[in-house]
RNA sequence: GCGCCCGUAGCUCAAUUGGAUAGAGUACUCGGCUACGAACCGAGCGGUUAGGGGUUCGACUCCCUUCGGGCGCGCCA
């Protein structure tokens, strides 16, 4: 309908470079919105508004001769100028209800679009080292996420959804030294466990599995281990760093190859429990991308290769830096150290080399804003890589701030001291879960009231909406319980029998969905789905306490039954969206 | 100190991307179930959009500035 009008303004336009009341060469954006006040009729444009300084004649009169140019339209039933100079639309009511013969005839699919146009996206989101379980924090970007996903995919964007599992580095080797002094303490050896250590419970677990595959094998005396370490810190000359990478060198020299076999259960261990807790968070990946991959198949080294060809590379104090201050960022960045080992910084070129060489599209990354400083070198080796800027969108998520009785909650993975995305779950539910962290933009500070989500979670609005859909399955469960089966076709004969204000409200409601996708997907901005599903089950709630379905009229019982029907369709595909269920009972 | 993000009703957040009288939820005060589920509906209360200046027909939105909060500024990942 919107299209519709703007395509009859678009005429107008050109019959006004026609009589040269606007240059030839004028261009203006048609703009048909949605108008905030039933007063204001159904749709409003400003293009009288965008196009007085060029006609160099006031709003007002240019509005009155757009007017006098529109065509008859048989949707139209009234024009109206109003206040500095919009033109109103009023549609008329049968028109309105063009809709629910749509959403009936797409089903599933009413609301996606092909904005995308087919184009192959990756969007890389999560991607939280293996060193624990996921915590809260990491749920909001997998939340978001997941819906930015699902919202581009209906969009018509081809997308596929990615974890980068950074399992190779230093943390890794933190985290396998952790577990083997945590199965030495189990194996009954007593000694201080390094305050740079990874202290969760977890550790424990995996120490376990650890002791029952090789039973007291790894076993070593204390007095070995910590024979010529570094002092933690805390003591005289002690240096918590030094002391954790002495500990790690000693462990991969006592263990020899046996390290890697600890390293892999840890890996398997919390990876596994990491892909579980996503499962159960409806988080789901088409790709598990492995860092260690990156440097066993020599992309790295290709990388750097590529940019060491683009001049990009040079020499400085031993170390290899990339001349990322060529691409606006604020200093050059090391990617070889002078011990020769490759930086973070140098997997991640790799990364994003190796997604480029798979021909995706458009690049999205996902990451916790903290991250943000990271984002002009990473656009900065884009660049050098002779890419389009516009191929990579970063998008970062806040992390939510948890709130327990009134207190923040301190929260660092390291100390072990964190709420877990499982514990969270469990407590709320993953449909109340995965709705409150994409109610809100991803960018926005978020406040987590971890007892109002947990005591109070009746009151989390995602229930509004599930309610409203379970509401509309028992109306039709009712009406088959007394012989008034739905019959969409003779609904659909007489829908122009609908003509109360809920009922048209409804109806156009229902037809914003598809604009409300394509808009939230091109701007990443899954919350407003929510808003928009808490608006459509305000209007069904209301409906349905003005008004009563399971009337004696065949009729018109069966044009209510038919509308609501819709509702309950376009409910249920927007809940999709967020991964969220539509239950028939609650 | 420099850079990025943010500041909207008592609280938690929106605002069709520059449009009309800034809206929801919650809290508080009223009213509505012998109707298809009251996990619901209706009404009221609540604002100098942090402060100031600028851009224009028009600013919560864009620019400058001050204040306040978060984050980042390693040959860590």
């Amino acid at each position: 309908m919107k299209q519709q009008l703007a395509q009859i303004l678009t005429d107008v336009v050109q019959q006004l470079k026609d009589q040269g009341v606007i240059p030839e060469d004028a261009a203006p954006r048609i703009h048909v919105e949605n108008t905030r006040d039933k007063a204001h009729g159904d749709f409003a444009t400003n293009l009288a508004m965008m196009l007085t300084k060029m006609a160099g004649m006031p709003p007002r009169d240019l509005a009155q001769k757009i007017i006098d140019l529109l065509q008859n339209s048989s949707i139209i039933e009234k024009v109206e100028i109003a206040g500095p100079g919009f033109i109103n639309f009023f549609v008329n009511d049968s028109a309105k209800f063009d809709v629910v013969g749509q959403v009936f005839e797409k089903a599933d699919d009413y609301g996606r679009c092909n904005v995308g146009q087919g184009k192959s996206v990756l969007v890389e989101f999560v991607s939280a080292n293996p060193t624990g379980p996921l915590h809260v924090g990491h749920g909001r970007g997998a939340a978001y996420g997941a819906s930015v996903a699902n919202l581009l995919d209906a969009a018509g964007f081809d997308v596929c959804r990615e974890y980068y599992v950074n399992d190779a580095g230093r943390q890794m080797d933190i985290l396998a030294t952790s577990v083997w002094l945590r199965y030495l303490e189990q194996c009954g050896e007593e000694f201080a466990f390094p305050s740079n250590g990874y202290k969760g419970d977890y550790i424990f677990d995996i120490a376990s599995q650890v002791r029952n595959q090789f039973a007291e094998t790894l076993q070593k005396p204390a007095f070995e281990v910590f024979a010529g370490i570094t002092a933690d810190e805390g003591q005289d000359d002690g240096d918590k760093e030094k002391h954790i990478d002495d500990l790690i060198e000693k462990a991969k020299h006592l263990l020899g190859s046996q390290y890697y076999d600890v390293l892999q259960i840890a890996i398997n261990s919390i990876l596994g429990d990491i892909k579980d807790d996503l499962e159960g968070f409806n988080v789901r990946f088409d790709n598990w991308f492995s860092e260690r991959s990156l440097m066993d198949t020599g992309v790295i080294d290709a990388a750097l290769e590529k940019l060491q060809k683009a001049g990009k590379i040079y020499e400085k104090g031993g170390a290899l830096w990339f001349r990322s201050t060529d691409y606006g960022d604020e200093k050059d960045r090391v990617v070889v150290r002078d011990n020769g080992l490759k930086t973070y910084f140098a997997s991640d070129i790799a990364y994003h080399f190796n997604k480029l060489e798979r021909g995706f599209d458009v690049l999205i990354d996902i990451w916790g804003s903290d991250h943000h400083g990271y984002i002009p070198r990473v656009r900065a080796a884009m660049e050098a890589m002779e890419t389009n800027p516009e191929q990579l969108e970063v998008l970062l998520v806040q992390f939510a701030v948890l709130y327990r009785g009134g207190e923040k909650v301190a929260m660092s993975t390291r100390s072990g001291q964190f709420v877990t995305l499982r514990e969270l779950r469990e407590e709320v539910g993953a449909d109340a879960a995965r709705f409150f962290y994409v109610q809100r933009k991803s960018e926005q500070h978020m406040d987590f009231d971890l007892d109002l989500a947990k005591s109070q979670s009746n009151d989390n609005p995602v229930y509004y909406i599930q309610y409203a859909h379970a509401r509309i399955c028992r109306v039709l469960e009712q009406a088959v319980d007394k012989g008034y089966r739905l019959d969409l076709e003779q609904g659909m004969a007489n829908l122009n029998l609908l003509t109360a204000e809920h009922e048209t409200a409804l109806a156009t409601e229902l037809a914003k969905y598809p604009e409300v996708i394509a808009r939230a997907a091109v701007v990443y901005e899954p919350h407003q789905i929510a808003y928009y599903l808490k608006d459509l089950a305000n209007g069904l709630h209301s409906y349905y306490n003005a008004s009563q379905f399971i009337v004696e009229d065949d009729n018109l019982r069966q044009a209510r039954l038919t509308l609501i029907s819709a509702v309950k369709q376009v409910l249920k595909n927007g809940l999709a969206l967020l991964d969220v269920s539509a239950p028939q009972s609650m």
